[in-house]
DNA sequence: TGTTTGTTCTATAACTTCTATAACAGAGCA
DNA sequence: TGCTCTGTTATAGAAGTTATAGAACAAACA
């Protein structure tokens, strides 16, 4: 698995690496049961602290997307076809979702074009594989 | 104009500043040259230091949202539908709609679901003005 | 035994967020 | 002129966040 952060970015580390999780499960390249590897592991790789892996995994299981234990280490938890979210999760989302809208609306980029990338980027997760069966 | 913040809310009180008003632009409750409250206004209004709403403003202006000026104090300066928006916007915004649809997806939420929802929020910034014309 | 794993604790430097006080210049009004 | 309002800038401090660092522990495994 491919997993790569930005040290220059504003975006903090942690955040980068929840994310980086967060689409490829969204993208099927991680799947229920699929390892990631130890926080040591992944902070060597990339050259920073463990503490700062362990934050984003962290993350990851409070939302619900990694079950971490000394056995068989950090494996993906739940993927897209395992379920309902947890409760308060749609309306936190359809807030943020409203504010990155509103921010293309009121640069002035079209509805349909918004609403097109959305599709775009919808079927960038779904569009290798899974859909032929 | 009525805008909110949530003072208990983990987003900085200057972001929700700046985001509200973009909601308010997508929205076309705020078009070019609405005037907005006075830094100073605005954070006796709030209880917060003028300093707070200074820089929300400020990330308005940076984004060509706003226009600040002793004369006129703070105008909106872009509304939907006064252009393009400045370059690298597109890439850097796609990537946060990449983020955010993926956590929606990773969670368990349809992609027909998702997309139904992105029509939704945008139906409701143009949905009470401007569609009959 | 030795290694790896997740987990927890303390500590620190740098940065962010918010508040606070102060001062300045441009504009408008009595 | 004097007063008030505006944006703008500067400095400072308290509180929280981010990332680093070192240390230690228990569970799993060869």
């Amino acid at each position: 698995m491919i997993l790569s952060v930005d040290l220059t970015s504003e975006v903090p580390i942690y955040q980068q690496i929840r994310d980086r999780v967060v689409e490829a499960i969204a993208a099927r390249a991680l799947v229920e049961g699929s390892p990631l590897p130890s926080t040591r592991q992944l902070a060597a790789d990339f050259g920073i602290n463990f503490h700062t892996v362990n934050k984003g995994y962290d993350l990851l299981r409070q939302q619900g997307l990694l079950r971490l234990n000394r056995k068989s280490g950090a494996v993906v938890q739940r993927d897209p076809d395992s379920g309902p979210p947890e409760a308060g999760f749609a309306e936190e989302w359809q807030g943020r979702l409203t504010t990155l809208l509103a921010e293309a609306v009121a640069h002035g980029v079209d509805d349909a074009v918004v609403l097109g990338m959305c599709q775009l980027v919808l079927s960038s997760f779904g569009g290798g594989e899974g859909e032929s069966a």
